[in-house]
DNA sequence: TGAACCGCTTGCAATTCGCAAGTTACCGAA
DNA sequence: TTCGGTAACTTGCGAATTGCAAGCGGTTCA
C-alpha cells in the first residue's frame, strides 16, 4: 500500500517528492519563478493546455505546502495574486538544476546562452538575482 | 519581470517536469542514487508501497528517456539489472538541491547532520563523491 | 525434476484527469 | 444603479490512470 499522505516527513527525498512531484506544479513554479505569473489567468494562459480544475487543486496544494502565497489584490477585490513564499523561494535552486539537466540533456530545449553561462558559472548568484526581482507579498 | 528570464518560454522546465515531474520516478531515483537499489525487488521493497504495475511503467518510462540501463545480469538470467546512465548521474545535483530543500522545510528530516554538511558546504564534491561510487553498467 | 524466485503482466475497482459548461463576486461604464 | 464584462473558481461527466491482487513464463537451485 502507498504511504498515506502524513507519511510524508522523515526522507528528503519523500518529502519532494509529495510536495513537488507533479508535472503541474514543477511548471506553476516555473511561472511564478521565472515568467512573473502572479494571477490564476496567468497560469492558464501558460500555454501548457492545464485544465482550470486541476490548476486549482495543485494551487491549493502548493499553498497548503506553504510553498505559494495566495492573497487578495488590496487594488481590486476581483483579483487573487499568487506568490511564492519563502519556502517556493527556496526551490529556486532546484529549479535551476532541473534547467541546466535539460538544457545538457534535450537538444530541442533552447535556454539562452547567457541564462546557461551564468547558471554554469555561478548558480547561487543567479538564484539570488531571481530570488530578489520576485514581487514580495503582503505578509512579508 | 526583466526581460531576460522571459526570453524562452520554459522548455527546460516543460523537459524536466514531463521527465522526472513524477512521484514515483524520483522515489526511484532516489533508490538508485541513494540506496543502492539494483533490481526489480529493490525497488519493490524500498517501503515506498509502489504497486508493482506503476513500478513497471515508471521503469519504461525512465528508461525511454535515457534515464535508466535495463541490464541482463550476466551471473543469472533470470535477474536484471538497473543503474543510472550519465544522462542520470546527471540528475544527481537536482537531487541534492531537493533534499537540501526538504532538510531545511521539513521539520522531521532526517537528513543526517554530516549529509547536510557536506551539501552545504560543497554540494558539487558531494555529488561527484556519489556518483563516483555507483555501478557502472556494462554499456559503459 | 520440482520447488522457489524473479520480473513482470493482467483484471478490475477506485481514484484522478481533462474538457466544457456553469457559478459567484466584483469592477467600470452608462 | 444597473448592466456587461472579467476574474477565479466549481461542477459534471466520460476517459485515462492508479492501486491492489492474482497469475504467468523463464531461470536457478536443491
Amino acid at each position: 500500500m502507498a504511504k498515506k499522505l502524513d507519511e510524508w516527513h522523515g526522507c528528503p527525498m519523500r518529502y519532494a517528492a509529495a510536495m513537488i512531484g507533479d508535472r503541474w506544479k514543477l511548471l506553476i513554479l516555473r511561472d511564478l519563478t521565472l515568467k512573473g505569473a502572479r494571477r490564476y489567468r496567468d497560469f492558464l494562459d501558460a500555454g501548457e493546455g492545464i485544465a482550470t480544475n486541476i490548476l486549482a487543486s495543485r494551487l491549493v496544494q502548493l499553498e497548503d505546502a506553504g510553498i505559494v502565497n495566495r492573497e487578495q489584490d488590496p487594488k481590486n477585490a476581483a483579483r487573487t495574486i499568487y506568490s511564492l513564499t519563502p519556502k517556493g523561494t527556496d526551490l529556486i535552486p532546484t529549479l535551476l538544476a532541473m534547467i541546466a539537466w535539460s538544457a545538457q540533456w534535450d537538444p530541442e530545449t533552447e535556454v539562452p546562452a547567457s541564462f546557461e553561462r551564468a547558471l554554469r558559472s555561478d548558480a547561487e548568484a543567479l538564484a539570488h538575482e531571481i530570488r530578489d526581482k520576485l514581487p514580495q507579498f503582503a505578509g512579508e
